[in-house]
RNA sequence: GGGUGGUUAGCUCAGUCGGGAGAGCGACGGCCUUACAAGCCGUAGGUCACAGGUUCGACCCCUGUACCACCCACCA
């Protein structure tokens, strides 16, 4: 990593391209500029960044999604907007709290150990000490949100709001507390939301028990088959269910089972629930502990036995022989017992969904505990009218189907989290378990009236982490003051995110922000796709593929990189498959690409609704790009520093063909990748300028520019409108390219600003283009690439004729268009020095021709003379190449204009169209085959 | 079980209104040509997943199938 340096508008370019001498010294410039904050009066844009893991770091999926933001907001500042990008980040409970509690771990510590006060202490300081961390990151990616402004989900502001929000929805009754199976972690000790379990199939067993009947009913020799997949909570059960129209077991509904090793009796009931088809058509019924056997509890009004702690091991309410066990090893004693019994009637292979915490990893239980919920039925039913009316819209638009299914099938959220770290829910309970809620204990007590004799404790729980994130538009806007800036910006204008949390927060945050501040919260979620590896596999720790993208801005070595994808492993009998894979994949290890490059293959891959693989070999190609820009930055540096080029707005210029054909080009280009960045399709815009400026700007445009520039045979008058152009151009190209790339097109530009009569501090305001119809030169577009065709030809018989790149040859030329001759002559100097010619010589159409080699430009036929130069084997050859394809292709459309059908049917345009191309191959076709003709004849 | 997206060159992907299949990377051949070898010039490579249908005409519209990815769902 260089040194930072300031940067100097005077130093001349270095000769190649080195992101690492500008990009961070630019950076800290307009830091500490204040370039980033909103400014002047035109419209309001904002955005508000997903606020990541304080205490996380950046990776790829970040560095997209920033880069995606970033160009957004770069564009519409230097559009004029009053631009805000909001950043912050997010508390993150159980994500930090898991990290901190793990760093306890290795002093040989649990958060118990320190108790709730010191631990929040110890969470604070590990926060304060990484927080920075992925804020710096950011950083390095260019990022430009306004610092000043920067938020935290537990900063003072926002325990205002989430405490305002928590009380007004008590108080609208949207909040309650209730007694229900909830998602339990039995390692966080925890409830979870059900978007934090993930249910995955895996391999199990459906055992089957016999169930005796109890005595007074046929028992013990008369028995049921219950079919189970936890054989373990059988110890919970407290019925049997059959389907009531199950003609096998008409006659045991009503009766009851003695349940075995538990003692107790329990009914056999009938319920519509039971699918006679499956197993056995009997249920065993354990409503603490499953979801629908809770619900068929509720139905029959039966006992609800909990027979776990809160880490899943037996409680007393089992026989005293399993008391204490760990779920997995009482399962395993429980079927010993029942075989030992002689109730095990078989045990099947069987797939089934396993429910796991998404950060755990560990199996979840289905737990019954007091908890807070908001009902989210009122809320969903505004949600899906805003975005059904159109005032929320998702790009892609398909999200949106994925959004109304889960919003119409909403279940009520539970908001309290057995954690420490969080925003403490502001309820307080007295004594007798009334529950009070309120700012804090002093408020509580006077808005109930309670006297200080009444003894209050605050509930011990915190919200889930989303909860405060729901409030993220307007909570950073200073809701619930209605302050300027939330006039200002709310709603914000676009919400840049990951499908991934279209449940977890954008759709809680609509919700809770229509409620509350009774405005959307952002008019367009853009919704981009997962970064994944080069073969389109998840990057993960475990698979070793992880690219952390500052590595890819600074380089890393091999050895560094092998270390850090092989630390910490979770799995270290992985380590030697990885270290063998990054080795092959990067035995250089990765190169310092810079910043820009990085940004710009990000856009090439950003076209929607789709995932995007990230290979490395693309961020090459884009550095490369950045190299081109570089050099050719310094060509015009070079031919017009110290030239007169109309900076000062002269008039006394003249532009010719070549410099309206790039204008004109430059128009689309501009058109074109305002149309990509308008419509979120990064990739067509990043494609767009990438072909501006390589293929047409710096192929054609530069080496058109040098025959001018460096011959005397044009005026000052036309070498000034070149080099006026030349300057505009690349000037105009900088504030194109400025939202992808941020850094190396400030430094051109503090260089170029002057000569293109242009000023200003910082690019970041310079205004951004704005295409101008009436700047497309039609007729300069079609002489150029004219030019381009006859260049080509000449080209390509070089190439196929084997003739040495510097070996300069004469060519005739003869057409029966009468067009071509004066564009050949006015272009003649561009052909010579692009084909590198030695002269070129119109032929009257009856000329005597010497044998030559043959292209076809239009209706303009192009002559190499062989002598000493032409390969006659060769020049057959291409010949019938050219000769089969045009053959094919007229015939092919001979075919279509012999069928009646089309010529009846298509559009008079379309027929006319393949009739003038018919014509148009058959001339070619036969110039081509009277060539052929004559070089067959020397042959011989 | 329901739903969404995808299948186009060796790889990664564009393809607008239905009318002659494109880009980048890679490959191959030739060049240290006065901005750039991180470059220049040229070349090759496609049964647009499959099967039907609509149409004068289908990568594109319709129906079905296969495979891949993802989302949702309570079958013990």
């Amino acid at each position: 990593m260089s040194e930072s340096r300031e940067p100097e508008s005077n130093a001349p370019m270095a000769k190649t391209y080195q992101p690492a001498d500008i990009e961070q010294a630019r950076y800290s410039e307009w830091e500490s500029k204040g370039y980033f904050a909103p400014r002047g009066d035109g419209d309001p844009y904002c955005i508000m960044i997903p606020p990541p893991n304080v205490t996380g770091y950046l990776h790829m999926g970040h560095g997209f999604q920033e880069s995606i933001m970033d160009a957004l907001i770069r564009y519409h500042r230097m559009k004029g907007d009053k631009t805000l990008w909001q950043v912050g980040t997010d508390h993150a409970g159980i994500a930090t709290q898991m990290v901190v509690e793990r760093l306890l771990a290795s002093e040989g510590k649990t958060r118990h150990d320190l108790g709730r006060e010191k631990f929040i202490e110890r969470v604070w300081q590990w926060k304060e000490l990484s927080g920075g961390q992925i804020t710096q990151q950011l950083r390095r990616l260019g990022a430009s949100p306004d610092w000043s402004t920067e938020r935290f989900t537990m900063d003072e502001g926002f325990y205002k709001a989430v405490q305002e929000v928590f009380i007004r929805l008590h108080e609208d009754g949207l909040i309650y507390r209730g007694k229900r199976l909830v998602n339990w972690d039995p390692v966080l000790k925890t409830a979870v939301s059900d978007l934090e379990v993930i249910s995955e199939e895996e391999n199990g067993h459906l055992w089957h028990f016999r169930y005796p009947l109890a005595n007074g009913d046929g028992g013990p020799d008369r028995y049921l088959v219950v079919a189970t997949t936890r054989p373990e909570t059988m110890l919970g059960d407290t019925a049997v269910a059959v389907n009531p129209n199950d003609e096998r077991y008409q006659d045991l509904i009503g009766k009851r089972i003695l349940l075995p090793l538990v003692g107790r009796e329990i009914p056999i009931i009938a319920d519509d629930y039971v699918d006679p088809e499956f197993g056995t058509g009997c249920v065993k019924i354990t409503p603490a502990h499953d979801f629908n056997d809770y619900e068929m509890g509720q139905r029959h009004s039966l006992p609800m036995i909990n027979i776990f702690d809160d880490t899943a091991h037996l409680n007393d309410q089992v026989p005293e022989k399993y008391r204490g066990q760990e779920r997995f090893a009482a399962r395993k004693q429980v079927v010993a017992d029942l075989e030992a019994l002689g109730l095990l009637e078989k045990i099947d292979d069987h797939k089934l969904k396993v429910p796991r915490g998404d950060r755990t990893g560990v199996v979840i239980e289905p737990y019954l505990t007091d908890q807070w919920y908001v009902k989210t039925a009122p809320l969903a039913e505004q949600a899906i009218k805003a975005v059904e009316s159109g005032d929320i819209q998702f790009v892609p638009k398909q999200y949106e189907n994925m959004y109304f299914a889960w919003m119409r099938d909403i279940q009520d959220w539970c908001i309290s989290r057995q954690l420490w770290w969080g925003h403490r829910i502001p309820a307080w309970y007295d004594d007798a378990g009334n529950i009070y809620v309120g700012r804090d204990e002093a408020d509580v007590r006077q808005k109930h009236g309670l006297s200080a004799k009444i003894n209050l404790r605050q509930d011990e729980d915190v919200l889930d982490t989303w909860f405060s994130s729901g409030l993220w538009t307007f909570g950073t806007l200073g809701w619930p003051e209605s302050t300027e800036w939330l006039k200002t910006f709310h709603p914000t204008s676009v919400l840049v995110t990951g499908f991934d949390i279209i449940f977890f927060w954008v759709a809680r945050m609509i919700m809770m922000t229509l409620h509350f501040q009774k405005q959307v919260p952002f008019k367009t979620v853009y919704v981009h796709g997962l970064v994944r590896d080069s073969h389109g596999q998840k990057m993960s720790k475990s698979k070793g593929n992880v690219l952390d993208p500052i590595d890819l801005i600074d380089g890393i070595e091999l050895e560094p990189l092998l270390a850090k994808r092989t630390s910490g492993m979770m799995q270290p009998q992985l380590k030697a498959k990885i270290e063998k894979q990054t080795r092959a994949e990067f035995k250089d290890g990765i190169a310092a690409y810079g910043t820009d490059a990085l940004r710009f293959t990000y856009y090439s891959l950003a076209s929607t609704g789709r995932d995007i693989n990230f290979d490395v070999g693309r961020i090459e190609g884009f550095r490369n790009f950045c190299n081109k820009i570089w050099n050719a930055a310094n060509f015009v540096l070079m031919n017009c520093e110290g030239q007169p080029c109309g900076e000062s707005g002269e008039s006394d210029y003249e532009l010719s063909l070549v410099d309206r054909w790039i204008i004109a080009r430059l128009q689309q280009a501009e058109a074109a990748i305002i149309e990509g960045l308008e419509t979120y399709r990064f990739d067509l815009a990043s494609q767009a300028l990438h072909s501006f400026v390589w293929s047409e700007y710096c192929s054609w445009y530069l080496e058109l520019c040098k025959p001018v520039l460096n011959s005397d045979d044009y005026s000052a008058a036309q070498k000034m409108g070149t080099r006026r152009t030349l300057v505009r151009v690349l000037e105009t190209t900088l504030r194109l390219a400025h939202p992808f790339m941020p850094f190396i097109t400030e430094e051109i530009w503090q260089k170029v600003k002057a000569l293109a009569g242009a000023s200003g501090d910082t690019i970041m305001y310079a205004t951004y283009p704005v295409a101008d119809g009436g700047k497309i030169d039609e007729e300069a577009i079609a002489d150029i690439e004219w030019l381009k065709e006859v260049i080509t030809t000449l080209r390509n018989i070089r190439s196929a004729m084997n003739i040495p790149p510097a070996k300069k040859f004469p060519v005739l030329a003869r057409s029966a268009d009468a067009g071509d001759q004066p564009r050949l002559a006015t272009n003649a100097t561009f052909l010579i020095r692009l084909a590198n010619l030695e002269s070129i010589t119109w032929l009257p159409t009856d000329a005597e021709l010497p044998p030559s080699a043959t292209g076809l430009a239009g209706q303009m036929e192009l002559f190499v003379p062989m002598a000493g130069l032409i390969d006659v084997e060769a020049e057959l050859a291409r010949l019938s190449k050219e000769i089969d394809r045009l053959t094919k292709e007229a015939s092919r459309i001979e075919g279509k204009l012999g069928n009646e059908k089309f010529v009846a049917n298509a559009p008079a345009d379309v027929v006319e169209k393949e009739r003038a191309k018919l014509a148009d191959y058959q001339t070619s076709l036969a110039k081509l085959q009277e060539q052929k003709v004559k070089i067959s004849t020397l042959d011989d």
